[in-house]
DNA sequence: AATTATATTAACCATATGGTTAAACTAAAC
DNA sequence: GTTTAGTTTAACCATATGGTTAATATAATT
């Protein structure tokens, strides 16, 4: 693995626990084993070095998506909602750290995610959202769902799938 | 306003936005218009005065639930299913900067949280969680409702309840 | 082999940051 | 009016932190 990879490797580490302000950059080149300066040599900066691991995190998570069938047109609710969640939930609990930093953004800049989630409708992906906007559509036309707004659908989905993962702290305490 | 107020205010301010590891004791102090050694001259530490938000609001999410019928024995699911997410979505609507800490929170120490919530279990809230889990397995028993497991439930509710006001960044960028 | 471009290091720097202190001010208590 | 307890302030401190630098080692190029 090259210095460059293990950094980035460390970072994701280092940031989803405290998120960006909590991370020290001291603790980021230690753990990659490597020179402090090597951050600043390869990234510029702590900042530049965040927005790489969230191009990373959300690079892959599109993936997810296309594979879901994100890029398909003739997909079905029944195929859609079995894959999707079920890709994404595993997602997120393989990477429990990607969870973490994408999950505090969400909370604490969401527009700077709203940026990098922007970065990536290029040209390829562009299509993606037009499709899964238009299929929803469809699927509520033809009755085969009973949410008229593509936008909460796929909120309610998301919801479903992320927070548990999240939140489970809370009923676990309540309950026992 | 005393001096005491005047600072947790602050610091509820400062505390959402980047977490505790983000927040700067300084500017807790200026934001609420006071001298920077009064915060330890009544809190001892920057944690100290974290716990003590963190308890603010636990505290005041306890109300909620309690107000949504959390503890009387005779309650329907129609009208907890009414109330109980009307209260909770309100809550956090009109406490944007709750809403971050306690997602920051979870997300980055749900074990404090744990503990934070558990400190709440005293003689008069402990009836909480044994009246709703009791609750739940008897609608689930009598037919009323179709998850068995009271854990999964509360956290479906809640995941519906404050993930949307939280990840509605994501589907908005994607969708348009 | 000599030169050039790329990696790597240790020592250093300016500033930010949580926290302290001793003195001063204010309001009760006697 | 004097003492006492509580409150507030400005100046200060040690350390942590992001970032820099100049020198050195390593690999590629000619």
């Amino acid at each position: 693995m090259t210095s460059k990879e293990k950094i980035i490797e460390a970072a994701v580490h280092e940031f989803s626990k405290g998120g960006y302000p909590g991370a020290r950059v001291d603790n980021i080149a230690v753990k990659a084993g490597v020179n402090k300066a090597m951050i600043f040599y390869y990234f510029g900066s702590k900042e530049e070095l965040y927005k790489i691991v969230i191009k990373k995190i959300v690079g892959e998570l599109f993936e997810v998506i296309k594979e879901s069938g994100g890029l398909s047109t003739n997909l079905n609710p029944e195929v859609f909602f079995e894959t999707f969640p079920e890709n994404y939930i595993r997602f997120f609990s393989d990477n429990r750290e990607y969870l973490k930093i994408i999950g505090t953004e969400l909370i604490q800049n969401p527009e700077n995610l709203k940026r990098a989630l922007q970065g990536f409708f290029n040209s390829e992906t562009m299509l993606l959202p037009k499709n899964l906007r238009k299929l929803f559509e469809e699927w509520y036309e033809d009755g085969l769902i009973t949410e008229p707004e593509p936008v909460h659908l796929f909120l309610n989905i998301i919801s479903i799938c992320i927070f548990p993962i999240i939140a489970r702290a809370i009923p676990e305490t309540i309950f026992n």
